[in-house]
DNA sequence: ACGGCATCATCAGGTTCCTGATGATGCCGA
DNA sequence: TCGGCATCATCAGGAACCTGATGATGCCGT
């Protein structure tokens, strides 16, 4: 395990800087950086949600997800919506263009995806990605250090 | 493909985002970031190089190994080599300070990316390190767009 | 009711990484 | 020799991400 470039984990940073340079690129001609297709694509799924629970589901901290929104609501991309139970949660929400935006992002991130995964059968494919979970879980599962993590939940 | 939880480009970026975490822990006690460890990583193969090459070994553009070499100069780890045949370039190397620091990283470096394969068979972390090397070939390789990607040489 | 604790949002500061631009230098063919 | 082109280093600016800190709010046990 001593050679740099045997490392899984060297050839894991090389495989994720060039998903993300790859998508960066696709994403460009819309106006979209891949920080922030990850942050529509959350908001995507769920009703109006908070700021902290919309980067609990992008994997960032709630500081780094304050940036975001705060860009993609001056993009009009994004909108917070009055009337939520809790007084401190800002409750987000995609706009109807910012909707259409990320429709016409997922089809060239699906195509960037796709070309990444080129020459991989369905099965190997399917087994990459339970590795890449395991990792990652292995990861998050064991910190040495103070419990709790920084996002457990 | 439509679920976002199913893409494989989902997994890669959690995986990575893990190990980036974990890296930043264990190598912020020897007062590095993994940046930095992967500058030092870099330049401890070959001898002194440019910064331009360094920058092409850990796989970052040239103004951003400027960056991380300032950093590194400063605290002493990495010195400008005099001398060269070419006077465009800087020569740089790892001091006996650096070289030191880096031994020590290289220990924790190595438990984290353990304790991310733990649970994992010789044969399978092989295979885990293959797809992912197909993955970078495959998005770095057919970036459609100008021809001549950033880096043939 | 109230005090402690968790959570939410956000400010402040710093590092990493990018694109774009600039000037110095090296290489090489006309 | 000289002009074009590539490469090196670096400045400028911006985005994404982090840690740390702060104030407002909600929850809950006493």
């Amino acid at each position: 395990m001593a050679r740099t470039d045997e490392r899984v984990g060297y050839a894991l940073k090389q495989a994720q800087q060039a998903l993300r340079i790859a998508m960066d690129a696709a994403l460009r001609p819309h106006g979209l950086t891949t920080a922030q297709y990850a942050a529509l694509t959350a908001l995507e799924t769920g009703g109006p949600i908070s700021g902290a629970e919309l980067a609990r589901r992008a994997f960032v901290t709630p500081q780094t997800m304050t940036d975001i929104v705060a860009k993609l609501e001056a993009a009009g991309l994004v909108a917070r919506r009055p009337g939520g139970d809790d007084r401190r949660v800002v409750r987000l929400a995609l706009t109807d263009i910012g909707r259409t935006r990320l429709a016409a992002a997922h089809v060239v991130v699906n195509e960037v995806e796709a070309r990444m995964l080129r020459g991989f059968e369905a099965p190997e494919r399917d087994r990459l990605r339970d590795a890449l979970r395991r990792c990652a879980q292995a990861l998050a599962g064991s910190e040495p250090g103070p419990e709790s993590g920084p996002d457990p939940g």
